[in-house]
DNA sequence: TTGAAAGCGCTAACAC
DNA sequence: GTGTTAGCGCTTTCAA
């Protein structure tokens, strides 16, 4: 059994009280009992019981967090970001994943909810309106983190998808291309807010440039390397007027890539693809992904700052906050370049060379 | 104030024990009376405060996991498969991040103790031997995950690494390489246990098989891209002569490739390179790195099923097992083949294929 | 400066 | 089937 507080009381022959106080800095126990207290503490190997500690407070000083897959290097770079900032005012962070599946992502949150932590930074999976719904029901205090379910009316920190997909359509049309297409997610997740909020967009400034664009330019591609290579193998045999490709993320662009090389397309003379989220190695020069990025990580102390201060403070929510994403321009999309100058511009090679660099790949 | 168990009761006309009791499975109350507690319940919101009933019963149902780096692609994977496999068997999982730093380490697993975590999985980072002594001191059974620290005496589930320097050696040999050399953990981790394994089985395979190596070919080159990067161009001005580097990780052998292209060096022909840690990106053509695959999903979940399968029996952890890693020959060290037939093979890429290939990277 | 008593929300043992 | 009682380990009054 644990050694409990109770142990060392009577170990040193004080009450319980003494012994608890003991622990505080500057509480009114005379310095030789708490020297005492301490020493017979250290010697049964006593450790404070935070269930206990938690049940007897009525808080748990913790926040949970829920992402819908830890795998992604962009998730886990939230996760890291909102741990440290938690950890900085004293809370705890508890990590869960959904996996994009709506029944999980409410089961999690009932875990949460039942491990009392006293707010919630939820990226939404956005198949449903459960999510927020049940945290608003069980007035658990959080926020929508990267995006946010459509029509959702309360606090989020976010990617500014508007402006996400402005980026792309003038880039493509800057580029010279004449008949782009949207890569957005898989079938189930291509009605999610965020992707339509950048297809539309996107698809609205092509069109005030008076390039075509409709439902038709838009496919269903998937967001990883696999799917992303498989979609450009189907499109091809049907349609090899695309000359430009915008992916949902990067790693679909990276499949997108594989397959034109492998089809013996010219990426980035005949064919410009580009992707959403800067990954590291869109800055190889043999990848040279032109590419959206998005921050991830001063998105997520933002949301976690304000998340911890309402608390503190016992103020609602009201955050409202769209972080303004950064086109970066590599040779995966100089279609117009190339074809007026023929010429090679070099990479832009700064971050990869900066080893103080946030990355999402991380070490080791 | 949320609600408790006490207000349901009160509301019911029924007492604690019975609201307690009605919310499980085939316990003694009639149907009628758990029908009106569910329905009160539901009316109120209620959900059951788990840090009372954790304290009540003196179990938490919960595993810790210490890893060194979240955002790390393998220890993500590795997070999510012990995720996984704790919730299948009912428990919880708290995950924490030690950032490589042995004091954080300490006090992470401090407060997963606090928590009163019924197991760990830890992955070390191996500073020093702390980590593990305060687990036996406090007696939490507990298991290396990974990699174990030197001399350790406990129960792991790791990596082969004795197999992954030999691989590589032998790979490089093969080859044709005649001055390998290897690109091993920045300053402040090389010495760590792993590396070290990993360094003195690849000098050994190499010097059985007549090739110089000693602590001269050993290189502190770190394990990111940038620092990959670095270390070939510094390594370059002095030494012209090296013709095959193993990398302690994959990134680093990402920015070696690219030094290499930099310089003008034809990897693949003039120059092997492989590491360790099969990326996805590796399969790419324009990538086609040369990997040794570690298990890490599986790693994971062995670990975790016989930590909660000794809780449940309430066993001593005395597992001890070594995981054989997987070569996977790409063009990037196709040294021999190359200068004897002149021949490029295709890059194997049925895994890239697979949608079902569990990734990384993952999605989105 | 210290101690006694109460109680956080829940469940387990036992009685009815 | 249902209720009573006690107690998990801690902190917080309040009294001494």
């Amino acid at each position: 059994m644990k050694t409990t507080i109770k142990d060392i009381a009577r170990q040193v022959g004080v009450s319980q009280t003494t012994v608890s106080l003991a622990f505080r800095e500057n509480s009114r126990i005379s310095a030789a009992t708490r020297q005492q207290v301490l020493e017979v503490a250290n010697r049964l190997n006593y450790t404070p019981n935070l269930t206990a500690r938690h049940l007897r407070c009525g808080k748990t000083r913790s926040i949970g967090m829920l992402v819908n897959d830890i795998t992604n290097p962009f998730y886990a770079l939230m996760v890291r970001a909102a741990a440290k900032t938690v950890a900085r005012h004293g809370y705890e962070l508890l990590i869960t994943d959904s996996q994009w599946n709506p029944d999980k992502e409410i089961r999690e949150l009932k875990k949460l909810i039942e491990s009392r932590v006293e707010g919630i930074l939820a990226c939404f999976c956005e198949k449903t309106d459960e999510g927020f719904t049940l945290l608003e029901r069980y007035n658990v205090p959080f926020l929508a983190l990267d995006t946010y379910p459509k029509g959702f009316k309360g606090p989020f920190v976010a990617n500014d998808l508007i402006d996400t997909g402005r980026l792309a359509a003038e880039h493509l049309a800057e580029a010279g291309c004449r008949h782009p297409v949207f890569f957005t997610a898989e079938q189930e997740m291509a009605h999610f807010s965020s992707f339509l909020i950048i297809e539309r967009e996107f698809g609205r400034i092509l069109n005030e440039r008076g390039i075509e664009f409709d439902a038709g330019h838009v496919i269903s591609a998937g967001l990883t390397i696999a799917s992303g290579l498989e979609a450009l193998m189907k499109l091809w045999k049907k349609d090899r007027t695309v000359d430009g490709i915008f992916c949902a993320n990067s790693l679909c662009a990276l499949g997108v890539i594989e397959a034109g090389d492998r089809l013996g397309i010219k990426v980035g003379r005949d064919l410009a693809v580009m992707g959403i989220d800067d990954l590291d190695i869109c800055e190889l020069s043999r990848i040279s992904l032109t590419a959206i990025r998005q921050l991830y990580g001063q998105l997520t102390e933002m949301a976690a700052t304000s998340l911890i201060d309402c608390l503190r403070e016992k103020r609602p929510l009201t955050v409202r906050l769209s972080l303004k994403p950064e086109l970066i321009v590599r040779e995966s999309s100089r279609l117009k370049i190339n074809h007026a100058k023929s010429r090679l511009v070099a990479p832009n090679i700064s971050s990869i060379l900066d080893p103080e660099r946030v990355t999402a790949s991380g070490k080791v």
